[in-house]
RNA sequence: GGAAAGGUGCAAGAGUGGUUGAAUUGGCACGCCUGGAAAGCGUGUGUGCCGGCAACGGUACCGCGGGUUCGAAUCCCGCCCUUUCCGCCA
């Protein structure tokens, strides 16, 4: 949700957003029509309500009077009776009005997404800047072997069962066996302890949540198809960890100096990928399930941009800890989520595809949630929105993938990074002899 | 799943349908007192919206949503949540 301050006061800010984003720049003008319809209905009813509630005041004083036996005052209390009555009347026509009108304005407001950030490229998806490409890519043939794919090294590994994955549960589903099973715990445990160090908390929130949480972080709007809905509880599969950790201090207001508040959130995440049929098909780098450690942050507004830098190091840190090539974008305007200013995207290099792949994301949506969660901070006397960040260290699938494919040997192996060796246990790893 | 109790401000905890944004206590903040502190005393202590440069004024909010009424924290209906007991269960 948009500050209504900025449609108020700097709607041309707004406009510019709108058409950086390609999106409808006449909503701007429909807002203010129905904002300024809402006010007057808003005024008029305060200020009748104002009066009526002086006369219902004068109503108590005149009864008693009656029960004591003062016959007097009947006639005064009747014509109070009828006009407060009248007014009770009127009353409910205009607050049925205001009502409509507000549900107006919040229809529109609903609609817009976040303010870009000017520092954004302008364009579409294919507009992104790359900011920066860490590490080379290796030279396989050099190397004098041709790299298999993650499917393959899946199989001859016993790490990756895809087949039975599509038995059970369908296309884009899987099973981490043996060693590629242990292989994503020693991911998590090395990026909950690496999270831990740099301050956030770890946490493990719950993946079911209420519409209020979806809603408030903005995935029911376009991304609604792509989100998992269990009808018979009304409760949501969440897509990301980020939803719950943004909904954790809903309705709250922060004291501002434990800010900034940092979680990193453990858990699966669920995507129906309406949209993406045809793409990816192969593998596990598109799937309608994979487990996160995910970043999240709530902050004050004037550290957003600071904070979403640091989210960016943090990924590239970790990243680099596996010693794997990647890339880092800055995402065009046209192809920023609904609540993000800004946001960046780090992709590994995957040789089988010869291009590089996004493997973590990190968004700065300023207090686009925290408006709609109602998230502020207390420092002195008034109470803020804060910002809400986001970023990913660790999607288990495609961080399998970069390393199976990016550390494999001519022999079917796979060496370990350093860093991860500790939380593995072992330093290669080896083909099965038979895939069971 | 069955039964019962309950949801009020930062916290505990009152509240008769009328002047209650809400007693009281505690916490916290400020002030007085003090060499300094404790104790004591005094004052203050929510959020949203609308109007206003501001002081401030108006309005809404006592789990949520409806209803009754001139007037609802208080009465009625629906929902949600919490706690306890029973059943089932990782």
């Amino acid at each position: 949700m948009l500050d209504p301050k900025l449609l108020r006061d700097t709607p041309e800010v707004v406009i510019a957003s709108q058409r950086a984003r390609g999106a409808d720049e006449s909503l701007i003008s429909a807002w203010q029509s129905a904002d300024s319809n809402w006010r007057n209905l808003n005024t008029k009813y305060d200020s009748l309500r104002a009066e009526q509630k002086n006369l219902s005041k004068s109503i108590g004083p005149l009864q008693g009077k009656l029960k004591s036996g003062d016959n007097s005052v009947q006639g005064e209390l009747d014509a109070l009776m009828q006009k407060a009555s009248a007014m009770a009347d009127e009353l409910n026509q205009i607050a049925a009005a205001r009502d409509t009108a507000e549900a107006e304005t919040v229809r529109i407001m609903s609609s817009f997404a976040n303010i870009v950030d000017t520092a954004a490229p302008i364009g579409g998806e294919e507009d992104f800047k790359v900011i920066e490409t860490v590490g080379k890519p290796r030279d396989f043939k050099a190397e004098g072997f041709t790299p298999k794919d993650h499917i393959e090294l899946g199989e001859i590994l016993g790490a990756i069962d895809i087949e039975r994955g599509a038995k059970v549960s369908g296309s884009r589903f899987y099973y981490l066996t043996g060693v590629g099973a242990l292989l994503e715990m020693a991911l998590v445990r090395m990026a909950m302890e690496f999270a831990t160090k740099a301050g956030f908390t770890a946490v493990i929130p719950p993946s079911l949540v209420r519409p209020q949480a979806m809603e408030g972080t903005g995935f029911l709007g376009q991304a609604a198809v792509d989100v998992y809905h269990l009808s018979a509880d009304d409760l949501y599969l969440v897509g990301t960890s980020e939803v719950p950790l943004a909904a954790y201090h809903m309705d709250e207001i922060l004291d501002g100096r434990d800010l900034p508040l940092r979680y990193a959130g453990f858990s699966p995440c669920f995507r129906r990928e309406a949209g993406s049929h045809g793409k990816d098909t192969k593998g596990i780098i598109r799937v309608h399930w994979f487990d996160k450690v995910e970043l999240f942050s709530f902050c004050d507004p004037k550290d957003a941009a600071s904070e979403h830098e640091k989210f960016l190091a943090f990924e590239k840190e970790f990243l680099s800890a596996l010693e794997l090539p990647f890339r880092v974008l800055d995402i065009a305007t046209g192809d920023l989520g609904m609540s993000a200013i800004r946001k960046f995207d780090c992709e590994a290099w995957i040789p089988t595809q010869d291009t590089y792949r996004e493997v973590t994301s990190t968004s700065n949506c300023t207090t686009f949630q925290s408006r709609r969660l109602r998230i502020r901070s207390k420092v002195s006397d008034s109470a803020e929105y804060v910002a809400t960040l986001n970023g990913t260290l660790m999607a288990s699938t495609r961080t399998i993938v970069a390393i199976l494919e990016n550390h494999q040997q001519a022999d079917g192996s796979v060496k370990i990074p350093k860093a991860l060796v500790p939380h593995l246990g072992m330093e290669v790893l080896t083909p099965v002899a038979k895939r069971i």
